[in-house]
Order: structure tokens, then sequence, then C-alpha cells
DNA sequence: CCTATATATTACTATATGGCCATATAGTTA
DNA sequence: TAACTATATGGCCATATAGTAATATATAGG
């Protein structure tokens, strides 16, 4: 039971079904989650624990920066099927289609130069 | 989005998901379905009207009584997703199966015996 | 109409949640 | 080692949520 409604908690907040389906699209970086939701640094990395502790989601380090993507195999079967179900849901609300074109532009080297000028 | 997280919230909370169980069983009076969790009786009422408003239970008047039963046909997505998921999903839990054994003893009739005592 | 009863609503309280800022941690580079 | 930077953590505040008791609503039977 406790699993499922960790599940379920997880995926009952707009930003982090937000970031799930950002992370359909492509593996990303807390700064650029952070530049696309436009959320102070540290929402995000609480909101990408909550999903991380569902088991929705996975990082992995590479030098400084810490990259998120959907979770793989030997995941809780709730994640699994609600990701699976989120393939193919909300593809057609106005803001997850809006994030889904901006997504591409959004890269970190986009993301740091800005923060320099 | 917003119809989606009404869904995911009302299943967030393990006595709402308590109850989908056991409509799946069979429907239910709020007085039965109090008897089973032992909670106040305002406190079913507020759980079955975030399961009604997410579209996941509907209910019925007969008489005083009000009949609460799994959703239909024609709801959103969504709860159909989620509704069929829960027919398999959990029957292995403890609490669940605790219920669902309790189940069929649990009549509105018997419980109005008992008050009246 | 009056009483009894099943459910809903209201008012209130304690806890959970989501947001922020300030700061800590962990790599990278000079 | 020191300075810099991406992310994580902790503390705080405003609001949401789940519970309760008290009360309102609605229907059945006398």
């Amino acid at each position: 039971m406790k699993d499922f409604i960790r599940v379920m908690k997880a995926l009952s907040d707009p930003n982090r079904v937000k970031v799930v389906k950002m992370l359909q699209q492509k593996p990303m970086c807390v700064c650029e989650i952070q530049f696309a939701l436009g959320l102070a640094q540290p929402t995000i990395s609480k909101h990408l624990k909550v999903l991380e502790d569902a088991g929705l989601v996975q990082s992995s380090k590479d030098g400084l920066w810490v990259n998120y993507s959907l979770s793989g195999g030997g995941v809780s079967p709730y994640a699994a099927t609600l990701l699976g179900n989120l393939k193919h849901w909300l593809v057609d609300d106005p803001e997850i289609r809006r994030l889904s074109e901006a997504l591409p532009a959004i890269r970190r080297e986009v993301i740091v130069r800005k923060r320099s000028v």
C-alpha cells in the first residue's frame, strides 16, 4: 500500500507531472528543469527527490551535473504502469504542449551562457 | 491536467483506496463503509465526495440510504484506467485482504441492529 | 405534523505539502 | 588550497488536507 500511495502522491502535483512529461522527451539536469518550469532550484530538487523516492525517476551524476531520466526496469509495478500510461496521457494539455515545444531549445549550455550575460 | 491531478489526489489517501477496493467487491452505503473503516461518518462522506468528484465512484439514493459503487462508463480515461489497474493491484496487501474478508459480514441490517443494542 | 435515522455540511484543529531563502555539499578548475 | 558552480538540505511560511464534533438536510413511518 505504501508504495502505491507514494507513486500516487508523487503524481498528484502538476509540476512533478510536467517533469515526468519532459523527461519522456529527453534526460535533463536540474538547471534545465528549473529553467523550463521557472521555479526556485531547491524546489526542483525537492520535487525530483519525491519522484525518485517513488521510483518514477532515476539520476546519474556527470561531474557537477546530475542527469535525471525516467526509471528503467526493476521499478515498482505502479510506477512502471503509470509511466507507461503517461506516455500517451496529457499530450493535448496546453501547458504540456508548450513545454514540449520549448524543450529542444532548453540546453544547459544555453542556460549557463544566459546567467553569465 | 486538472482532471488527471484530481484522480491522482483522490487515490493518494489509503482510506480512499480502501473504499475503492471494497467497492470492487460490492456496492456499499455510507454506514457500511464507516463500519468497515472505523472512521467518523462525516469523514467517510468527505472521502466519498472526493472520489465522486474524481469520477471514480458513483452514488444512487435508495430511501434514506445512499449506495456507492464504482463508476461505470463515460468516465474520465484516467479514472477508468486506474480503476482497471486497481482490480488486480493491492490484492496481497494485508489490510486490504483483511477488509476483503470482513466485507461479507458487513451489511447495513447488522450494523443497524448493533447500534440499537 | 412529529420523530427517528441515514447522510451531508459546517466549523474547527492538527498535520502535510509546496513554495522560498540561506546555507551546505560535492565536483572542477585555477 | 582556493574560488567557482551545480545540486542538495534545512528552516520557515502559507495553504491544503484529513480528521473530529456539532448541526443541517432529507426521507420514512406513526
